[in-house]
DNA sequence: AAGTTCCGCAACCGCGTCGCG
DNA sequence: TCGCGACGCGGTTGCGGAACT
């Protein structure tokens, strides 16, 4: 084991980089498809992901999943991540067991480009007010002013992939029942070029529009509406 | 307005561990 | 017990947007 191992899959047949919405569609769909109390994991050959297993899990835990709470890391939260990081240290998934809805890789995030910052201008500040007698303010006082400072700039996740995979979510859990047949996810492929990190092609994704346009033409495609609601929206398919 | 630098985050990589045959 | 594949984890990288000049 350990060196010389051969790679988890043949990286010439494997895709890589962002992850598009039908790809993301296909793994949500596995994962509302298995018996997940069962904990049968990534299914990516079953929906036929030219994807790594490793790479979808982590899109999976990291991204998709419903329970991932996305935004702002509030003040109790870094403050929980800084007490946690000095009992554990660099176990971010131990750190993360501590935090509900947030993953390893966000907490690691946060960390290397907010708290350690923070903690670096708390130090600082702690041996100023240490090496001057005449502090009368608080240790806490400061690290609050710090922390509100510390906080204004940092920059959330956008709101608007939040919202698509919002609706993304609120669209699959809405539908208990799961008809759909994995052999009639390849047509979705028509919908690669819409790329789900629109953090980054903002243009493509964040058409509330096309997104809606999106899961209509999937409720239809996966046969989840009724006569009348298809009507109405074989007529919103057609603006 | 255009070019450059900085920063944040998603995703990849490599290694250790686990579980199964 | 051994070998192998899959999973889990932490470190790192690269892209894209924001900020700055």
């Amino acid at each position: 084991m350990g060196k010389g191992r051969t790679a988890c899959c043949d990286k010439s047949k494997v895709k890589k980089g962002p992850w598009t919405t039908s790809e993301d569609l296909k793994l949500v769909l596995s994962y509302k498809n298995m018996d997940m109390a069962i904990g049968v994991p990534f299914l990516n050959k079953l929906v036929r992901l030219l994807r790594c297993g490793k790479s979808c899990r982590l899109r999976w835990i990291n991204y998709l999943r419903p329970d991932v709470k996305r935004g702002n890391f509030t003040p109790q939260e870094e403050d929980t991540i800084i007490n946690l990081h000095r009992a554990f240290g660099n176990r971010w998934s131990k750190i993360a067991s501590h935090l509900p809805g947030r993953t390893d890789n966000e907490i690691k995030n946060v960390w290397n480009t907010h708290l350690k910052k923070r903690l670096v201008v708390m130090k600082k500040e702690e041996y100023n007010s240490s090496s001057s007698s005449t502090s009368t303010s608080s240790h806490q006082g400061q690290y609050m002013d710090n922390n509100s400072t510390t906080l204004e700039s940092f920059s959330p996740t956008s709101s608007k992939a939040n919202d698509q995979v919002m609706d993304f979510w609120e669209y699959m859990l809405d539908t208990s029942s799961t008809p759909t047949s994995i052999n009639n996810l390849d047509h979705l492929d028509s919908y690669s070029n819409l790329d789900t990190t629109s953090e980054h092609h903002p243009q493509q994704l964040v058409d509330e529009f096309e997104c809606q346009k999106w899961l209509t033409y999937l409720e239809i495609e996966l046969g989840l509406t009724t006569n009348n609601q298809q009507d109405h929206q074989n007529n919103f398919m057609q603006l």
